[in-house]
Parts: structure tokens; C-alpha cells; sequence
RNA sequence: GGCCCUGUCGUCUAACGGUUUAGGACAUUAGCCCUUCAAGCUAAAAAUACGGGUUCAACUCCCGUCAGGGCCGCCA
């Protein structure tokens, strides 16, 4: 164990493309070069996901951690798949998280170019070429079809299904023709049997065979690389000392290296983080009903909340805390805590971390965050003042509850909100909660105000007495506590007993009822609360609609 | 099929050869609180994949088996 151990440190020196000078500078301004530098690289062919979000946190916390720079990287080689939406969409997704990239899009101050693989062609024709003239890649002219064929075969047969490489030895006349003549083709890099072993900072040792994969394809044509050499190209151009991502790029890794060899070029150190995956335990994808960042956003899940949830999930400080804000994970993080083993994705927990989060967050950004759901279920409408133009806070606007035309201040709706702190798990659910503030006429079953063995006749006994003795609270008065101290000194003077039977002393016979008839709901927050939010004249109407389903 | 990675409660994980009757969290169940729901508090149930070794001692190290996953593209 100590031996491999040491084994590994020498590797590492020997590797680390930071340490060294280049000869090749590139036009991208190197912010502090030297030091931690470490990317992400999405391509923007589909909404942004969770595993995205989730490599892209990684990456930021070990940057972070040492001061390093993150680098944003959109590799759009693959013009075909690649759409502005989608990389608007990743952009969003990460400014949301509060995942900060240094270098990329965004912060350059519009220089976008270099930070975009559809635009560093001209690079990359300079190493394809270099490798041309090195001989250490080759033209294909293979078809399709063929490698189709010749894979499939191979497969079948229990071989690795690697190229038989018939173009390599081609010589430079048939090259020439094939080239004149406009024959389609590819660039191979030339590989050798060997064993490529390579460290990786979460697993140690691992080692691949070239013969499984044989001469990999690194080019369509002279200046468009596929995947591995762009990757190579890019991150060596970049300065990237460390690449976290996936492991399902663990297969790929021992093609970089290849490719970096041919190129002259070191490699950067490798970690592979383990995967996040669905239900089943296979890689979370759509099949799964994996939804877009975006969507976690739209249904009010909080950033902090997503970002404590995505750090745990293969990775832990070791300690019992689970409660992280982004500044106690970067003190924490460590590279040595990221777990081997692929975590399952479990919404619950993601439901309770987000719960929490809305419980510990300050009523009026609570409120603030829900005004906008409201809105959008058409329950209130900002009111529009000629003066303000809408410029000011939400805070300081006044709201109008569509239903009624009444006018509301942000305060109203904040004492609402806070009704239902503690029972919130996501944003959205605000409306769905609260609605019953912002409704004339309340929809429910007559049934529903009936507490445990009551008659219909008791109920509307109930509400009769209720209304007396709530009119008999003065309006300067109409306070919860008064309201409470009113309805219970009532109930202790039995004006709510209904039969000398048992069961009177509850007091659900009288609190289930009014509760009801105030929120319409079969849970909702305590009557006292919201008869004192509502109003007396609310209240009271409220009362009168209960009576009359009876 | 080949190669690679991984394997502790249902799920996320702790225990880095002995302090362990394998700890915590989510979820579940029960109780308290209580007008309902939620929150909160208390408690319960729940795991080292299997088989060999090494060792005085193994969840921990080694080997094998099994299981799960990833990758095998002129996608990234």
C-alpha cells in the first residue's frame, strides 16, 4: 500500500502540465497561470442535467479550495447537435447554482471565441497537421458500411471490435489518389499493443490494454477533431492541471493519453467521479423522468439547497453534519472524501434539504420568492403604480388579489407565507396553500366541517355560536391572541357544548369547523392565525358561506 | 461478447485491522404535542453480496465467485 502510494506521487510529477512552461502560447489570457486550473465541458446538444450540475460542482469547490481558476469550456464540435439554447440553458442552470467560472463565456468581456470549440478550428488543423507530418496518424478511406460490418462480426465472435487497420499502411501515392479523387475519410491515430497505466486520485491504479481499442478515429479532416483530440488540445491549451468529470470517461482516458503522447504533450492529473444514478441503479438519464436544472428552478427548489444535495451525493466530510452552505463546503471539501461507488439520485432527500432551507430562510425573501408563483396562478397581480414604474422592490408594491379587486400590501402576503413556513417543501406549492386568501367564494364539500360524530344541525349550531362570539370582538381587537383567548374562554364556559353526551370536551367540535370554513381545506394552519390575517369581516362572511352549505 | 469501475440498512453514507451490541441522515413505523396537516421531540425496525485466505484480531488487506454499472461511434 505505502509502495503504491509512492508510486503514484512520482507519476503525478511527472504528469502535471502546470508545472511546465509552454511552447506553444495560445491566444487566450492565462488569468494566474501556475496555479489550480480545472474545467467544465459540457456540449450544448440537451437541456442541462443533473450529473452536469453535479461535475460542475465538483470542479468548483476544488477550484475554490485552492484558489485555482474554473474554466468554461462549450464544446460544440458536433454542429449538427449543438444548439444556443441549450448553452443558454447551462448557463442559466449554473449562474442559478452560483457556480462561478473564471475563465468562459460570459467573462471575458465578449472575447467568447476562444472558449468555444467551433471556434479554435484553426488550432486544432495546426496540431492535426503536425501529426500528419509526424506520421503518427493516418488517412482512412474505409466505408461505413464496412466498419460496420467488421464490428459487428467481431463483436460476435467475443473480440474487441477494433479497427483491422487496412488504411494504415497505405502508401503516400494511393493516399494522394484516394485524396484527388474526393474519397471520404478519417484521421487514425497509429497505435501499438501496450499497456497504458495510468493514477487516478479517487480509484489508484488503473490500467487498459491498447489492443481494446486499436486505432481510434481523432479527425474527420484536417481542422474538425472529434472528441478525444479536441479534449486533449483544449485542455493542454488551457493549462488544465486536473480534469474532474464523470467515469464514464474512464474508457477514454487511455485514448487521451495516447493522443497527448503522440503530441508530445503532457497530461493533466485524472479524477473520476462516480456517477449519479436513477431508481434502477443505471446512470441517471430521461428514462428516468431526470428533469433539466431549469426545471428543479421552476418548481422552487432553492440553490443552496440543490448544491448541499449534490455535494453529498458522493462525497462526505466525514463527519455527521449534512448541513452545508457553498462556503462551508469549499472549507471543507476534500478530494480524499469523494466516494467510488455510483450514488442513486433520492428526490425525498433533495424534498427534505430544500424543506429545510425554507424554513431557515428570512420571511421576507421567502415571500419575495413566492410572489411570483402567486402571480402566475393568476391569484394576485402586482398593482400597477404610474409613479413607481416597476422598478422598485417587491416589497414595496402593492398587490392586487384578482378575485376581490382588493388591494394588499407585501406585508399581507408575507404574513400568509409565513403561515406555512414549516409546511413548505418547494415554492411552487405556495399557491395551492394559501389560495384561500385570495378567494371570494371557497370551494368545498359541506361535509368537510363535520368534526368527528357531528349532526348537520350541530355544525350549524356550532357556526351560529361562533359568529356571536367572534362579532362580539371589537374590530382594534381582532388579534390572534385575543381571538384565541376570546373562542377558548368561551369553550371553557361550555357555550360550544352541543349535548350533555360525551366527547364535548374537545375541542376540535368547534376549532375544525371554523378552520374549515376559513381555509376550505382538510389541513391548512390553525383558525385563530387565520382569522386574525383575514379580518373580522372576512372572517364572519367566511361563517356565513359555511352556513349556508348546510 | 470484450475491457474497465464498483459492492455497508430501501436510499445517501460513517467506521481508514482492535475504542462496534456496525454510527448518522432521508424514507418507513409507533408515541408525544395536538382542531387537521406540517414542523419539532422521543423511540423502533433496518446493512457489511458470497466463499476462501492473511492475522491473536477483518466491514477494513489478498484471491476467487457473484451481482450492479460504465464504455466499446466519422457523439461528447
Amino acid at each position: 500500500m505505502p509502495k503504491e502510494n509512492e508510486e503514484d506521487r512520482a507519476y503525478e510529477q511527472k504528469n502535471t502540465a502546470l508545472s511546465e512552461k509552454s511552447d506553444n502560447p495560445s491566444e487566450l489570457e492565462l488569468i494566474s497561470p501556475g496555479q489550480i486550473r480545472v474545467r467544465i465541458a459540457p456540449s450544448p446538444t440537451g437541456p442541462m442535467h443533473i450529473g452536469l450540475a453535479r461535475v460542475a460542482l465538483f470542479n468548483y469547490l476544488f477550484a475554490k479550495k485552492n484558489n485555482g481558476n474554473l474554466i468554461l469550456r462549450i464544446e460544440d464540435t458536433d454542429r449538427e447537435r449543438s444548439e444556443e439554447r441549450w448553452e443558454k440553458e447551462i448557463i442559466q442552470g449554473l449562474s442559478w447554482l452560483q457556480i462561478e467560472w473564471q475563465e468562459g463565456p460570459l467573462r471575458q468581456n465578449g472575447k467568447y471565441g476562444p472558449y468555444y470549440q467551433s471556434k479554435r478550428k484553426e488550432i486544432y488543423k495546426k496540431y492535426i497537421k503536425k501529426l500528419l507530418d509526424e506520421e503518427k496518424i493516418y488517412y482512412c478511406f474505409c466505408s461505413k458500411q464496412d466498419l460496420d460490418a467488421q464490428r459487428q462480426y467481431l463483436m460476435s465472435i467475443g473480440k474487441p471490435p477494433i479497427y483491422s487497420g487496412k488504411c494504415r499502411y497505405l502508401s503516400k501515392k494511393e493516399v494522394e489518389e484516394n485524396l484527388s479523387k474526393g474519397k471520404p475519410y478519417v484521421l487514425r491515430l497509429k497505435t501499438q499493443p501496450e499497456k497504458i497505466v495510468f493514477y487516478d486520485k479517487i480509484r489508484g491504479k488503473i490500467e487498459y490494454n491498447t489492443e481494446t481499442f486499436g486505432d481510434i478515429v481523432v479527425a474527420k479532416d484536417i481542422s474538425t477533431p472529434l472528441y478525444n483530440l479536441a479534449c486533449v488540445i483544449d485542455d493542454y491549451e488551457m493549462r488544465i492541471s486536473h480534469i474532474i468529470r464523470g467515469e464514464d470517461h474512464i474508457p477514454n482516458t487511455p485514448k487521451q493519453i495516447l493522443i497527448a503522447r503522440a503530441l508530445g504533450i503532457k497530461t493533466p492529473a485524472y479524477l473520476h467521479l462516480p456517477l449519479i444514478l436513477g431508481p434502477d441503479k443505471s446512470k441517471l438519464s430521461k428514462r428516468h423522468g431526470a428533469k433539466s436544472v431549469l426545471e428543479y428552478k421552476k418548481e422552487g427548489y432553492l440553490p443552496e439547497a440543490m448544491i448541499n444535495f449534490l455535494a453529498l451525493l458522493g462525497w462526505n466530510p466525514g463527519t455527521e453534519k449534512e448541513i452545508f452552505s457553498i462556503t462551508s463546503l469549499i472549507k471543507e471539501f476534500s478530494v480524499e472524501r469523494i466516494q467510488k461507488s455510483g450514488a442513486v439520485f433520492n428526490p425525498r432527500k433533495l424534498d427534505w434539504i430544500n424543506g429545510f432551507y425554507i424554513r431557515k430562510k428570512p420571511i421576507e425573501k421567502l415571500t419575495s420568492l413566492c410572489i411570483p408563483y402567486l402571480i402566475k396562478e393568476k391569484l394576485i397581480a402586482i398593482e400597477n403604480n404610474k409613479n413607481n414604474g416597476g422598478k422598485i422592490a417587491l416589497e414595496q408594491k402593492k398587490y392586487k388579489i384578482l378575485e376581490t379587486d382588493k388591494i394588499v400590501s407585501f406585508n399581507y402576503i408575507k404574513e400568509a407565507v409565513l403561515l406555512y413556513q414549516e409546511r413548505l417543501r418547494k415554492i411552487s406549492e405556495i399557491s395551492q396553500l394559501i389560495d384561500f386568501f385570495f378567494k371570494k367564494e371557497l370551494n368545498y364539500e359541506k361535509d368537510l366541517l363535520r368534526w368527528k360524530d357531528m349532526t348537520d344541525k350541530e355544525i350549524k349550531t356550532i357556526l351560529d355560536r361562533l359568529k356571536k362570539i367572534l362579532s362580539s370582538i371589537k374590530e382594534n381587537q381582532w388579534t390572534e391572541e385575543n381571538i384565541k383567548a376570546v373562542l377558548n374562554k368561551s369553550f371553557y364556559e361550555q357555550k360550544f357544548k352541543l349535548k350533555k353526551e360525551a366527547g364535548k370536551g374537545d375541542r376540535g367540535y368547534f376549532l375544525w369547523p371554523l378552520r374549515v370554513a376559513l381555509s376550505g381545506k382538510k389541513n391548512s394552519a390553525g383558525p385563530f392565525e387565520i382569522s386574525a390575517l383575514l379580518g373580522k369581516k372576512e372572517t364572519l362572511e367566511r361563517i356565513d358561506q359555511a352556513k349556508k352549505k348546510i
